[in-house]
DNA sequence: ACCGAATCGTAC
DNA sequence: GACGTACGATTCGGTC
């Protein structure tokens, strides 16, 4: 049978050190600090995750001087007194002790230390055994075969064994170690000169504190003399450090025995302690929603008071719950619909009251993510009109990189200080409606306390325009354009995956045989071994964690060494499988034969627009192979793609922003501006700039908008650093205009602490203000950046949202499939391919007027790739 | 089995 | 550390 079990823990000492170890910006929405409660707690869980212990007791320290202090006024001297933010976590601490049904120990005058080190001796004595819960290593000293100490926050459970292992002595030797050694923490002196080293090699030949004194003789040196002139320190020490085992203590054992687990009670306090990690996810969204009514229309008359207390509030939060299912963006599964000012209501998806509400453009309707509210709608046929906000977008506006990625719970935390359910909770409620329904209600509530403050940050960010007639008209056009998604050729791509599936076999083959053994080719640390271990090639660059393996060092490797150049091929066949070829097959909708890729609008710091699931915005085209990728993607019979890209759009917006005369007329005047750099730096004519000198020129445009440094520039042209530096500094002086707005951009950043695009849309830049001169050199870069990259995704919407009008008034059915950035694919009727071209050059060109001319061009063909 | 860090590679 | 914005695949070493 197996021995009774008592547990007790060292509460004073565990609450200072899950004080200080523990993040101190846990606290509750009220501002109730709570990072030792929950230490507090995990420890709890720890302990009685498994069994639960048959007896326990929580020990703690009592104000009252104790016999130690009396015997040494120096003891715990050095403790500085509890802050506020601790102090006030004790009473809870009180209560999750009670909920956890453990009794609570105080006796004035000892230490948590002697009451613990009393019941030990005791337990033991009754044939229990006993487990401590500390990190002082004071109770070393008590550990035996039947008590061991745990350490909880480290997860270190110690034995006999482990403590000689750690200290180097017997857990009896434990106080003479620490009359020797000291110990800071108690502030008890030891002996000066006397390390745990020493101490522990002495205790090991002589026993004991009285052994060594015995054979004083026996030692030499300055050992000798530390020992000899501080003997009293040193009894006074040991006698401080042993723990008292004798300690008055009234309560019985049987008193400390433990009552069955009563977890409502626990789950009680932590939901008042918002320490929902604690309560399973069912739980957890039953305590946000218990309290919620929600009206679900069940009759005609319901229906009819639902649609007229809509009607009358001056908004209405829609907020469905999607989840998955074969519907592209997902299935519907029901909706919350909370009108301003009144209770919420959840209509089904096939509620008769859903469409018509969702199709009244006179009621004002308000969102968190209104990209994915439509795409769910509509794959119920429901469609949408009257969207009057999106929480998610304002967010973005307000500040894009405060709230990454501005989930509606990341919002009720910044902004309303208090938790909303997560999608997480949701998943534990899927077959109880009515519980969905709170669900969705409180979400709903969240957007609803969310909006008019938001509304208000907005306007004063001077961003409500942005919102209004950029973002979410947009959000609209995106949801749209993943609803319709992109054909895919599946056949096409499946026969290039299967002849790349042959080559990478015969690389791999061919690799192994050259590194003479086999090895995974994928892994750069394998690689690595092999390449600067077996094979001794010379180390090129480093990481943080080994040897660098990437193309460019294989690149330079290649001259040395068959297998580097096998690698190069064997990579860049992998990718186009693993990354392309598979992932593009997999993603083909079942049932539409179309990849309907999301187009994020909250996810780039700078406003650029995202394609996730799949990123279809990096799939490969400046290799032979990666193009015929993109011809896998195809117009439907009937229709064509039309590919329209901006010319050099960012070098444009620096020659806008920084009205350079010299950039302005080289592009005023049509030239190659990459040429007419080139011929700058390097001082020849236009007519005599080669193709390698044009690259040259090219590198340092986009050097410049990135802003590159010199080192960069070197590595990138593979010519000296004080070459680079040298055509740097030709740059600038040629287009002087441009290091000006650099500078003015980079200075008004400062004051500001954050920058503007074209539209005026805001990026913060905290790292301005960093002391670390490598973080504000990154600083700068990223403002400067921001604006042209910002400034071009702006344009790249407005050209969006202007084209959509345009070939909807023209009657032109031609639809936006993707957007590269500075590309915009359409799929267009055969017969329609000539307006809805002219259209789309015409406000590409035209969207904004510039210093500088726009200039757009675009190409027709059955497929993305011959669209080029 | 799942998760995060590290490394690599792709796009504009 | 040295080039801005991203996503995502794979490996690897950790924990559950």
């Amino acid at each position: 049978m197996a021995e009774k079990k008592l547990v007790l823990i060292d509460g004073s000492a565990f609450i200072y050190r899950a004080y200080f170890a523990l993040p101190h910006n846990l606290s509750t929405s009220t501002g109730l600090p709570t990072n030792a409660i929950f230490g507090f707690a995990s420890m709890f869980r720890k302990l009685f995750g498994g069994r639960r212990p048959e007896y326990g007791a929580v020990v703690f320290d009592t104000p009252a001087p104790t016999h130690r202090k009396q015997q040494y006024s120096e003891y715990k001297a050095n403790r500085p007194p509890m802050e506020d933010q601790l102090s006030v976590q004790l009473p809870w601490i009180d209560r999750l002790v009670a909920a956890e049904g453990l009794p609570a120990l105080r006796l004035p005058g000892y230490e948590a230390d002697d009451v613990i080190g009393t019941l030990t001796d005791r337990a033991t004595t009754a044939g229990m055994e006993v487990v401590i819960v500390s990190s002082d290593k004071d109770f070393a000293q008590l550990i035996s075969e039947r008590v061991t100490m745990f350490d909880s926050l480290r997860d270190i459970s110690y034995d006999p064994e482990l403590v000689l292992k750690k200290w180097g002595v017997r857990p009896d030797q434990i106080a003479d170690l620490l009359g020797l050694m000291g110990d800071e923490q108690d502030n008890i002196p030891g002996v000066t000169g006397i390390g745990q080293k020493g101490a522990a090699t002495l205790l090991a030949t002589y026993g004991s504190l009285e052994g060594i004194y015995e054979h004083l003789g026996e030692l030499k040196g300055k050992q000798r003399a530390a020992l000899e002139s501080q003997k009293e320190v040193a009894f006074l020490s040991k006698s401080l450090a042993t723990i008292d085992r004798q300690a008055p203590i009234e309560a019985a054992l049987e008193s400390l025995l433990i009552p069955p687990a009563a977890p409502e009670a626990l789950n009680e306090l932590y939901r008042s302690l918002e320490l929902y990690s604690f309560l399973s996810a069912e739980d957890r969204a039953r305590s946000e929603v218990e309290e919620v009514a929600v009206r679900r229309p069940e009759t005609e008359a319901d229906r009819a008071a639902f649609l007229e207390t809509c009607a009358s509030a001056p908004w209405v939060v829609i907020h469905p719950l999607i989840g998955e299912g074969p519907e592209v963006g997902g299935a519907l599964l029901g909706v919350a619909v909370l009108p301003s000012g009144g209770g919420p209501w959840w209509l089904e998806p096939e509620d008769p009251a859903l469409p018509t509400i969702l199709a009244n453009p006179t009621i004002p309707k308000i969102f968190h993510d209104l990209q994915r509210a439509l795409v769910a709608f509509a794959g119920r046929g429901y469609g949408l009109t009257g969207a009057r906000a999106d929480v998610m977008l304002a967010s973005f506006l307000i500040e894009p990189t405060k709230i990454i990625p501005h989930r509606l719970e990341d919002l009720a935390r910044e902004y309303l200080h208090r938790t909303v359910p997560t999608e997480k909770d949701r998943t534990a409620l899927l077959d109880d409606r009515a519980a969905l329904a709170r669900h969705g209600a409180r979400l709903a509530a969240g957007i609803c306390e969310l909006w008019p403050i938001l509304e208000e940050k907005l306007a004063a960010a001077d961003q409500r325009k942005n919102h209004d007639l950029v973002d979410l008209p947009l959000a609209l056009l995106l949801g749209r354009m993943q609803r319709t998604g992109i054909k895919v050729d599946r056949a096409d791509l499946g026969r290039l995956g299967e002849e790349l599936r042959v080559e990478l076999q015969s690389l791999e083959a061919r690799a192994h045989a050259v590194a003479g053994g086999e090895f995974n080719l994928g892994s750069t640390k394998q690689l690595a071994k092999v390449l600067f271990e077996d094979l001794k090639l010379p180390v090129i660059k480093r990481t943080k964690t080994g040897y660098s393996t990437d193309s460019e060092v294989l690149e330079r490797l290649a001259p040395k060494h068959e297998l580097p150049r096998l690698v190069l091929e064997h990579r860049r066949v992998a990718k186009l499988i693993n990354t392309y070829t598979d992932v593009l097959q997999a993603a083909v909708h079942e049932r539409t034969g179309r990849i309907h890729a999301r187009f994020q609008q909250t996810t780039s710091a700078t406003g650029r627009l995202i394609s996730t699931d799949p990123d279809l915005q990096r799939t490969p085209t400046r290799t032979a192979e990666g193009r015929r990728i993109r011809r896998a993607f195809v117009a439907e019979p009937g229709n064509l793609m039309l590919s329209a890209d901006w010319s050099q759009i960012e070098l444009r917006l620096l020659a806008h922003f920084s009205a350079d005369p010299i950039l302005v007329e080289a592009m005023k005047n049509g030239e190659d501006v990459h040429r007419r750099t080139a011929s700058r730096l390097l001082k020849i004519a236009p007519e005599a700039v080669t193709a390698e000198a044009r690259t040259l020129g090219k590198t340092i445009n986009f050097a410049t908008i990135y802003g590159q440094g010199a080192s960069a520039l070197a590595q990138i042209l593979h010519i000296e650093r004080a070459e680079a530096e040298a055509h740097i500094a030709e740059y600038f002086r040629t287009y002087a205009g441009v290091e000006a707005w650099l500078r003015q951009t980079i200075a008004a950043a400062h004051q500001n602490g954050f920058v503007t695009t074209l539209l005026g849309r805001r990026r913060y830049v905290p790292e301005l203000s960093s002391r670390n001169p490598i973080d504000r050199a990154a600083g700068e870069r990223i403002a400067a950046n921001t604006v042209i990259q910002g400034s071009a995704a702006d344009l790249c919407k407005l050209a969006m949202l202007e084209i959509d009008r345009r070939l909807q008034a023209e009657g032109l059915s031609a639809q936006l499939v993707l957007q590269i950035h500075d590309e915009l694919l359409y799929e267009c009727p055969t017969d329609q391919v000539e307006p809805a071209r002219v259209v789309i050059l015409q406000v590409m060109q035209t969207v904004r007027p510039l210093e500088v001319p726009l200039v757009a061009e675009l190409g027709i063909g059955p497929t993305w790739g011959d669209a080029h």
